[in-house]
DNA sequence: ATATCTAATCGTATATTTGCGATATATGAT
DNA sequence: ATCATATATCGCAAATATACGATTAGATAT
């Protein structure tokens, strides 16, 4: 009964929270930026764009997956990932829903 | 030289992976709900709103101090709170910049 | 001075994340 | 069938995060 304790928070926090934390490493997020600069689907290439063994970016590509953040399909031999927008939309407005709703009323900050 | 590559990367990648990290877990985005709510700051109410213990809050709110979502001042006795907006505005312009620029032209994803 | 109240910090246990090499899997070529 | 190539998964070590109780520090009362 000691640790574990992220359950007793809402669904909202939770998944806003899972959310960031897909994203909060610097590998993830330099993995994000290129999938955004691309048109197309990429596959391994990030591999090499990365200082970081195959395995771990593989990793990492599973997490951000799991996370909904992008998705990937298998193309043959190699896989293709390409960001979810729809996912990172939805981000985004609870973010903005849950801070700049609110932020014009306080804009002076008191400390 | 096996861990530690987090430095490997760029500064703004860097940045955007602290911000994320400040907001992956679902207390500290409570924390922010809470801060973000009030027009006054707030002191330890916030314990009582948490299903955490004392000491285990303010760790969060450390956390959330040293990564410069909000911001303190000691009152008295106790101490005051408030979300840093102008830190906040920078993050979400970082991610809007990565993201929301380049989503127009891929909006149809590829899988 | 002593007591009280609030909040930060310390020490510690446990859980999770990060990273890599090795291995497995799956496709395509020879 | 064998080989090469691309990617995922496994197993492990090290680092970091999470949580709490106990203690400390600071302010205000009595």
């Amino acid at each position: 009964m000691a640790f574990h304790k992220k359950e007793e928070f809402t669904q909202k926090e939770q998944d806003l929270a899972n959310f960031a934390k897909a994203m909060a490493h610097p590998a993830r997020i330099a993995i994000l930026k290129v999938l955004a600069q691309r048109n197309e689907c990429i596959c391994g290439e990030i591999v090499d764009l990365l200082p970081l063994a195959q395995s771990t970016v593989s990793q990492h590509l599973k997490e951000l997956k799991n996370a909904g953040l992008i998705s990937g399909s298998i193309d043959g031999p190699r896989s293709c990932y390409c960001i979810n927008w729809k996912a990172f939309e939805k981000f985004n407005g609870e973010l903005n829903f849950l801070f700049n709703a609110l932020k014009v009323k306080n804009e002076k900050a008191c400390c």
